[in-house]
Order: structure tokens, then C-alpha cells, then sequence
DNA sequence: AGCACGCCGACT
DNA sequence: GTCGGCGTGCTC
């Protein structure tokens, strides 16, 4: 017998299957999709088997595998044929797609390191007579006759000394098995009634529930989709019939998966970050092995290897952190759903208050069927908002907080309320604006804001290349006040504690959620009324539910209206709309104010009147006008080179090549990238803007492979980008 | 990733 | 003449 094995070879591209002999004792276990120990070289790695055969088709000797990982299959033939979706669709390595869709603990690595969890088990070693026993022994035989079995943990806390006479005398045998380390506790919850809207729209979705459709529920924040997803999965559940459902990041989406968790208890699995690489093996294998039937979970979840799906959930679908960007293979979540579907002939259903251009311009084609759900479940109004124009506010501002925010926040605290305040910064990408009117210059070009580069002390247009000297005085207000500082929350913190001095303020940031665990501990204590205000950056605008907030305060809109990225009027919108619904969700009714130096920004002005639509039809036209998605696909091709002018004379290189081959493409650079050293690699980019994705593909292929070979040289490519 | 192969400079 | 620098290429 001969297999072909398919192992990871860090860093070099050699993406193709070795074959090896198997020795007659592991003939039996062999299958398609399991791991295998193989020689490679003067090493010993882990490969996933891909094929079998019964000669060898080379006339060189064929080495001899050496080991099985596994008894089970870890690649089965859904996720085998999905790999090679990923391998062509943003053409990475095969094994890398191979390998992102697992989590570590089954990844073909080096070295074997399974992480098993053993518990020591008592077990009767034949039928008793229970009424023989007395006491403290009776009491562990009666536990062992009802459960099959006991922790030996377990009985020793009983009588230690009772466990060792029957171990000795022979009555019960120990065994050692493997754990799940997650306890999955249950606890009923009660089913909320539906609402007349949230029927009709599972009962719109349930009529194709057989059919490969992709809906995209619209609903404001507070109309309950989440009772609308938990509702469908609960009537394929009774179909015998499972679910994914993707949320943004579990711990920023704790309450939502909380009520999952207690309607659902122990057919669901919970896959986050934050588990451990052993919890996330047992988790895995109880999905694997068919225990589950709902799984939640973050980007990757999309890959949970169920074998009946009925649905794929994907919630707040407008959140990028369902693109992995940061390394390959750059897939989108929503491509994966949209795979898996088709393969499983269910539908897709995405969920937001604010979707993507993308979605509700196809929602609109009718490529996507569109459910509106427009009213909350409280059938409150939405918040009503306020902008306070922080260039009229002078001196009547205290630091950060204008007038109005200062007293909003008094009486909402002295009517016992509580208080959500917003500081958007996001700090990856530094920008120079104006301390004190806001100004943020933009490139003459393209419309994007400019970028500061310090080794250079030059503002650049990361879009085309478009280079300015750094001023310190504001072009348009005329103060020395150029820098690129920004506020952080500690410093609100600070303010805050000068402002309010009794009120208790409790911060989530970067800074103080990165512990296991924190996130839920501030949820938590802020829900039970521990605080008054949370202050925190934008992973509390997504999803929290707190009767008692009242108020929303937003310290400068601004921040993420200044990112230089042309989706930033986008995603202010979404920001403002997400936080502006964490105001006003029990009985009493919302307020939600906005600080900002550009009042008149629609971003801001459509967010104001929660319009949707209005900011839908405006962010529209201008991306029609300035030629970005979804009227154009946008792919970022990179040239990453240790050496500045191998980097840089080969992204000309690169240019000259696509612009040959590619005439209906739009190129933008070559440029340097955003973030223009990484590590001591340089970058330099070339945008892609195209309608006509197959074009393109034939052509980055070969570009890839033509580098592929060059030790100097990285090519990396960025399909369907979200950003630039 | 490792490790051998291989083709040029400064040494016992 | 040889020792060793690490660029290039291969691993079933």
C-alpha cells in the first residue's frame, strides 16, 4: 500500500503530496484524512493523508511511514474538498488552507504533542448485591450502579479508605479515559414569545429552509434578531438538523452566546479565542464525533466539521474580523458559509443593523432575500440623538466633555441610570490631525486621509503615493496644532473621576480585557449595577444588553471618520448606529450623544436619524464615483522584501507585469503600504481594482509562482480586500 | 525547517 | 593546496 501525505513545510511553498510505503501492521487504519508520521528529509513530521493506491508510480525506492496521529478522520471528504476551494480561491498552499480550518491540538505539526486530558475512572467488575454493603461503601457502589461509573476523585471524597478495600478486594477496577475539560452546566431558560414581525421572518426564511439561500435580516439594534436565530435553529434542531452560528468575537458577544448556551445546553459548542489549545481539541471532537449540533463561534467556527448542516448564522455580518487578513490564506468567513451551504443545500443567513454596502446592494439585486425588521421588541422608539458640534463648544467644555454631555450624564446618574461612553480610537495606523478644529488632511488624489510616516516626517497617500511635507500649523484653522496624539480612555478615566467624583467608572479597553475571564467579570459587575458608566473603546458598542443604560455618550466621532481607509465613513456609520443602540433597550427610554468636530459629515448626520437607508444611497454614490466596492473588487497585492530596493524595484517590476497583462484592471501604485516596515520587512503595494474576478486570477497565479523560488522576495495577496 | 552540495576567498 | 563562507536546492 502506498499514501500520498501532504506535510507542512513552513515557509517554502512546496505544496504537493510525498508518497511512502506502509508497513502491513497499519494497513487496516489507513484512510483518507487522517494523520500519519512520516520521514521527510533527515526529519519527522506529521502529514494529513490524501490519497491511497496500491503500486508506487516512481522507480525510486519509497520510504516507509512510521506512525498513525489518529484513529478518527480529521479531514473528511466536506472539508478535503473545501481546501482545495480555499487553495484556488486565494491561492495559497494547499496544506496552509489544510491547516487554518483546525484548531492546534489536530494541525499536522512536528514533534507529536496530543493534549489529552485523563481521569482515573472506578468501574464495577461484576454484578453485586448491593444490600451487602454498608455505609460509605454502599454509598459509591449506588453512585457506580446508577452512572456505570465514578471519578476516583469523586469516590475518595467519599471514604478514600472505602475506595482502596473495594479496589483490593477485587469488587471494583480502575480505569484511565479521556475528558472533556469544559463542564457544560444546563439551566432552562424561558423561550421569549416572538413578536409578529420576528415570526413572519422565521417563517420566511423556514419556507426555503431546504433551499441554498443567503437572507440578510436588517433589523435595528434591540429587534431581536438573536430570538430569530435561536428560534430557526430550534426547529432544525427537531429536524435532527444542525447549525453554525458566527458571532464577532465571543468575548465582546457574551450575553448573546449566554442565552445560546442556556437554551440549547449541551448540543452546542462554544469555540473561542480564549479557550485553551486542550479545550478547543474537546470541543472540536465533540463536534467531530456528532455530539453537537449547534456550534457558535468566531471566524473559524465557519469550518466545524458537522456533517448535516441546516444553517449557517452569521451575525453582525458587517464586522471584518470575519476576513482574516493578517496571514494565509486571507479567506473571508462569508465565502466559506456561502461554500458549505451549497455543499449542505441550506441557506445562509446574515444578520445586522447595519449590513455592508456589499450585502444590501445585493440584498437589493435580490441576490440576497431581504428581511426588514424595523421595529424593537420593546416597541420603544430608537434612542433619540444628539450632536453636540464640538467646534462651537469654546470654553464652555470641560477637557473632553461638552456641555451637554457633562449634564446628561448628572441627571441620568442621578435618576439611578446608567451610563455607556465611547472613545473610537482606533490606533493602528497613525494620522496627523488638528488639536483643536479636527482637521485631518486628505490626499488631493484620492479622497483618503493622509498617513504619517516618522522616518520620513512626510504625510502619505498609502492609495497612490501622493507625498507632503508634515505642517505643524492647521491649514484650516491656522493653529500651531498639528500632531498626531490622540486621546486614550485612561485620560477620560482621569477626567471622569474629576467630573464626577462619586459616580464609579469602570474602563474596558485593550488594556483591561486581556486576561481570561476579564471581559465577563466587567460585563458582569457593570449588569449588576456595581458601576454607573462603562468607558471603553468600540468592543462595547457590539451586542451588550443593559436594561439600565439610558444614556450613550460618544467623547469624538471623529477618529474613526479619519482612518485612512475608504470604508471609515462605513464604519462610523455602523459604530455610531451599534453604540447608539446599547441606549434605551428596557423600559425606559434611550438618549445617546455625539461629540465631533465634522457635525455636518453624513456619516453622522444619517447616523443621527438611524437612516440606513439615506447614508446607504450617499456612501453609494461616492463609492461609484471614486471606482471602490461594491462597484469595483479591490485586491492589494504586496512586495515584501528585508532589502528596501529589492522590495522596491521589484514592485515596479510587478507593476509593469500586471499592467501588461491586465488591461480592463485599474491599478493603483506601486506605493508603499500602509504600515510601510514590519518587522524590518519592507512593503510596497499595488491595488487592483477590477469587475471581473477570473481575469485576474490566471495572472496573480503565475505571478506567485514566478517568485515563488526568489529567497528575497515575498509576493502576498490580499483577495477581495477590506482594506488597503 | 534542516542539511548537503557547491563554488569562491584567506589561511596552516 | 585546504578550510569554510553561506547561496541554492531537495526532501517520497
Amino acid at each position: 500500500m502506498v499514501i500520498k501525505v501532504l506535510v507542512e513545510l513552513s515557509n517554502k511553498n512546496i505544496d504537493k503530496t510525498f508518497d511512502y510505503l506502509v508497513p502491513q501492521k497499519f494497513e487496516q487504519q489507513i484512510q483518507i484524512g487522517i494523520r500519519v508520521v512520516v520521514p521527510f528529509g533527515r526529519q519527522t513530521l506529521e502529514g494529513f493523508v490524501l490519497g491511497i493506491s496500491n503500486e508506487k508510480e516512481f522507480d525510486y525506492e519509497l520510504k516507509e511511514m512510521i506512525d498513525i496521529v489518529d484513529q478518527d478522520i480529521i479531514l473528511n471528504p466536506e472539508l478535503l474538498e473545501l481546501g482545495k476551494y480555499i487553495q484556488e480561491k486565494t491561492l495559497s498552499t494547499l496544506i496552509s488552507a489544510y491547516q487554518t480550518m483546525l484548531p492546534k491540538a489536530l494541525k499536522a505539526k512536528k514533534g507529536v504533542v496530543v493534549p489529552k486530558k485523563m481521569e482515573h475512572y472506578l468501574r464495577l467488575k461484576e454484578k453485586i448485591e448491593i444490600e451487602n454493603y454498608k455505609g460509605k461503601q454502599q454509598e459509591i457502589l449506588k453512585i457506580i450502579l446508577e452512572k456505570q461509573k465514578i471519578l476516583k476523585k469523586e469516590a475518595n471524597d467519599i471514604s478514600a479508605s472505602s475506595v482502596k478495600t473495594l479496589l483490593k478486594k477485587g469488587i471494583l477496577i480502575e480505569q484511565e479515559e479521556e475528558v472533556y475539560r469544559l463542564k457544560h452546566d444546563s439551566e432552562i431558560v424561558k423561550k421569549y414569545p416572538l413578536t409578529p414581525l420576528q415570526q413572519k421572518a422565521v417563517d420566511t426564511i423556514l419556507e426555503k429552509k431546504d433551499t441554498n439561500t443567503t437572507f440578510l435580516i436588517h433589523g435595528v439594534t434591540g429587534s431581536g434578531k438573536t430570538e430569530v436565530y435561536m428560534e430557526l435553529i430550534e426547529t432544525l434542531l427537531q429536524e435532527g438538523k444542525e447549525s453554525i452560528v458566527l458571532v464577532p468575537e465571543i468575548s465582546l458577544t457574551e450575553q448573546i452566546v449566554s442565552r445560546f448556551q442556556k437554551r440549547f445546553t449541551d448540543s452546542i459548542a462554544i469555540l473561542h479565542s480564549r479557550l485553551s489549545d486542550g479545550e478547543k481539541y474537546d470541543e472540536y471532537r465533540r463536534i467531530a464525533r456528532g455530539e453537537v449540533k449547534i456550534v457558535i463561534g468566531a471566524r473559524s467556527a465557519i469550518f466545524a466539521p458537522l456533517k448535516n448542516i441546516g444553517m449557517i448564522i452569521i451575525d453582525e455580518e458587517h464586522t471584518d474580523s470575519y476576513k482574516q487578513d493578517s496571514c494565509n490564506p486571507k479567506y473571508h468567513a462569508l465565502d466559506i458559509a456561502k461554500w458549505r451551504a451549497k455543499y449542505h443545500s441550506c441557506p445562509v443567513v446574515l444578520g445586522s443593523a447595519t449590513p455592508t454596502l456589499e450585502s444590501y446592494a445585493r440584498a437589493k439585486k435580490h441576490v440576497y432575500q431581504l428581511i426588514e425588521l424595523k421595529e424593537r421588541v420593546n416597541h420603544k422608539e430608537l434612542p433619540k440623538i444628539e450632536i453636540v458640534d464640538m467646534n462651537q463648544e469654546g470654553k464652555r467644555r470641560i477637557g473632553s466633555f461638552s456641555k451637554s454631555l457633562i449634564s446628561e450624564i448628572k441627571t441620568t446618574l442621578e435618576r439611578k441610570e446608567q451610563v455607556i461612553l465611547l472613545l473610537n480610537r482606533r490606533g493602528y495606523s497613525s494620522f496627523v490631525s488638528c488639536k483643536n478644529c479636527g482637521y485631518t488632511e486628505k490626499c488631493p488624489n484620492c479622497d483618503i486621509s493622509l498617513t504619517y510616516h516618522k522616518t520620513s516626517n512626510m504625510l502619505r497617500c498609502h492609495y497612490c503615493g501622493y507625498a507632503t511635507n508634515l505642517k505643524t500649523e492647521c491649514p484650516s484653522c491656522g493653529e500651531e496644532a498639528m500632531t498626531t496624539l490622540g486621546i486614550g480612555t485612561q485620560k477620560i478615566e482621569e477626567e471622569l473621576s474629576k467630573l464626577f467624583p462619586s459616580a464609579k467608572t469602570i474602563r474596558m479597553d485593550y488594556d483591561t480585557t486581556s486576561r481570561k475571564g476579564s471581559h465577563e467579570r466587567i460585563i458582569q459587575s457593570f449588569q449588576k449595577g456595581e458601576y454607573d458608566i462603562l468607558l471603553g473603546t468600540q468592543m462595547i458598542a457590539k451586542g451588550l444588553d443593559f436594561p439600565n443604560v439610558t444614556l450613550v455618550g460618544v467623547i469624538q466621532a471623529d477618529t474613526s471618520l479619519n482612518i485612512p481607509d475608504f470604508r471609515s465613513s462605513e464604519t462610523t456609520f455602523q459604530l455610531l448606529c451599534q453604540v447608539a443602540g446599547r441606549s434605551g433597550r428596557g423600559e425606559k427610554s434611550g438618549k445617546v450623544i455625539i461629540q465631533t468636530f465634522n457635525p455636518d459629515h453624513y456619516a453622522i448626520r444619517y447616523a443621527k436619524t438611524h437612516d440606513y437607508e439615506g447614508f446607504f444611497q450617499q456612501e453609494m454614490m461616492i463609492r461609484h464615483k471614486l471606482g471602490y466596492s461594491p462597484y469595483y473588487y479591490l485586491t492589494v497585492v504586496r512586495i515584501l522584501s528585508s532589502d528596501y530596493n529589492e522590495a522596491k524595484n521589484t514592485s515596479s517590476k510587478v507593476g509593469e507585469y500586471l499592467k501588461k497583462n491586465l488591461k480592463e484592471v485599474i491599478l493603483l501604485g506601486p506605493s508603499v503600504a500602509s504600515v510601510f516596515r514590519i518587522n524590518n520587512i519592507y512593503r510596497f503595494q499595488i491595488v487592483l481594482k477590477y469587475k471581473n474576478e477570473e481575469i485576474i486570477r490566471p495572472i496573480l497565479k503565475e505571478l506567485i509562482e514566478h517568485y515563488q523560488s526568489n529567497s528575497k522576495i515575498k509576493i502576498d495577496i490580499d483577495f477581495d480586500c477590506l482594506h488597503i
